[in-house]
DNA sequence: TTACACAATGTTATATTATAACAATTAACA
DNA sequence: TGTTAATTGTTATAATATAACATTGTGTAA
């Protein structure tokens, strides 16, 4: 079989949900707001939500468990990715900054390994709330 | 009242536990291993993690859901964090890279916003998986 | 030294996040 | 068209984390 080209439809089901709300959103919210679709039990979710991350569609926000639309058009950072949050509303933002990248890439510890994988998520209080 | 010098007791139980098993450790898993020092349930457990984690003594590795002591005995960079992640034996260092952690500190996202706690987890094989 | 405030504890119950196991169905392709 | 792998459907349960509330300990100031 040739590596998957189009969607299934549970996947697509998720993803367009996903897309639709436009910021980070939880895996059972996602099950609440998709059962009109036909999609009934978590798993069916999680499965989805797996392949997406896998193929790069959507990210995983480590810190809050909720997963978020990717913004790049090609995808091909997925396995890299930075996000910056802030800690008052809660609004995530992908970021996507070709230095940083390019630094992070090309990191290696103490002992030379490197990293073709990694995720950043940033913290403080994003323009509207700090200005409260 | 003053700043907390002292952890309390279930605080210096858990924070014992974790530093004697010196890798990530599990909430639930530290649970049961302190269990014969009196601890019975788990919100003893995330109460002292919580606790912990905010003064510096120990980090939470976001993408594993675990827990791991502070290696850097002064704890200033608590709040903004790295850790290399072996995907196959899921051995978890913590990296403390002076360059790095003042290229990230003095990060500012495009609209200018600044961010003064980070967490980034690098994710690849170490030096024994990579040869296997 | 007592009384206030706050931190920490103990306890039960429950919420939230995620996966196991297994049967059935669908889709690509040799 | 038969084979293989991906996907689906379904029930149950595991794993992670917090709510709510009563109680106890501890530092500090009146």
């Amino acid at each position: 079989m040739l590596k998957q080209e189009t969607l299934s439809k549970n996947q697509q089901i998720v993803l367009d949900y996903i897309e639709k709300v436009n910021e980070p959103i939880k895996a059972y919210s996602i099950l609440h707001n998709v059962q009109k679709k036909g999609i009934k039990a978590p798993l069916q979710v999680y499965r989805a939500l797996d392949k997406l991350v896998e193929i790069g569609k959507i990210h995983k926000i480590e810190s809050r468990n909720a997963f978020v639309a990717c913004k790049n058009s090609n995808c091909q950072i997925s396995k890299a990715t930075v996000f910056s949050i802030c800690e008052s509303c809660e609004e995530v933002s992908e970021i996507s900054d070709s230095k940083l990248s390019k630094y992070l890439k090309n990191f290696q510890d103490k002992a030379g390994m490197k990293f073709n994988k990694y995720n950043l998520e940033f913290f403080g209080l994003c323009k509207k709330c700090s200005v409260k």
